[in-house]
DNA sequence: CTTGACTCTATACTTAGGTATAGGGGTTAA
DNA sequence: TTAACCCCTATACCTAAGTATAGAGTCAAG
């Protein structure tokens, strides 16, 4: 049998609070996870990777409903397949709009920081 | 002179509200414009520029916080070079990061979507 | 020369995403 | 067998980022 954790210390593993994961079970975000006899939710390893997934997700600008959108694409890849392919297009297309911004917003940094450097090697910094 | 525009205008052209504008310039993250003689704000178009980087910006996951520093980083690129470069290149490898965790998110959400596909023209699909 | 759509400040309210607390019970090591 | 520390629910509170409202002034069209 597959050993279990308890919501402490998949909170310590992923790096959010308590709260937070009862937080994420209420949302609809995790599921809700099987109980001892007394009560207490019985984790397994997938739920830590699903919440640093839920947590880098939100670190690039996906609110919690979009990312609710993201995870029920893998929740049965076998089922609904034409639909399942459109929102995974949408999704992509976000993604990658996503990553032109963020190309552009290198690029023009890095003019910056060169410029920046090119002053510094001829003498010109304060 | 270059023709001026009020607060209304520019939220129309930078697609937020009125308010937020004012709500920008309170957190710093938009200067204080000019005025009229009767007390209304005047704006060139570099502002709508700006709003619209900052609206980007958030859609990536910064916060205004964040925006903040970046924004600050070129407002006088000629002084604090050695500064600048090292703020410059902090915001550098975060955005290469957030860059990054997109590109992984892009490669399994395509390869969930190829696999639909495959499955499409081998008629497996419902 | 007034009416409707703007602007101003100040202040209050809202929404998303948590976080904390109260009140109660379970678990474990000394 | 009890102290320290975990878990449970329910509910209240908090922060970031707006958004709305009240009360007063301004501007341009008719």
């Amino acid at each position: 049998m597959p050993t279990s954790m308890t919501i402490g210390e998949v909170a310590d593993r992923s790096d959010v609070n308590v709260q937070t994961i009862r937080y994420y079970e209420r949302r609809g975000l995790l599921p809700a996870p099987p109980r001892s006899s007394s009560g207490y939710r019985q984790y397994d390893a997938d739920n830590v990777v699903r919440i640093r997934f839920i947590k880098r997700a939100q670190a690039l600008g996906f609110s919690l409903n979009d990312i609710s959108e993201l995870l029920d694409l893998r929740i049965d890849p076998s089922s609904n397949c034409e639909e399942v392919l459109a929102h995974a297009e949408i999704k992509l297309r976000d993604i990658d709009e996503k990553i032109e911004a963020l190309s552009r917003m290198r690029r023009s940094l890095e003019s910056l920081a060169g410029a920046c450097r090119d002053r510094r090697t001829t003498g010109e910094c304060p």
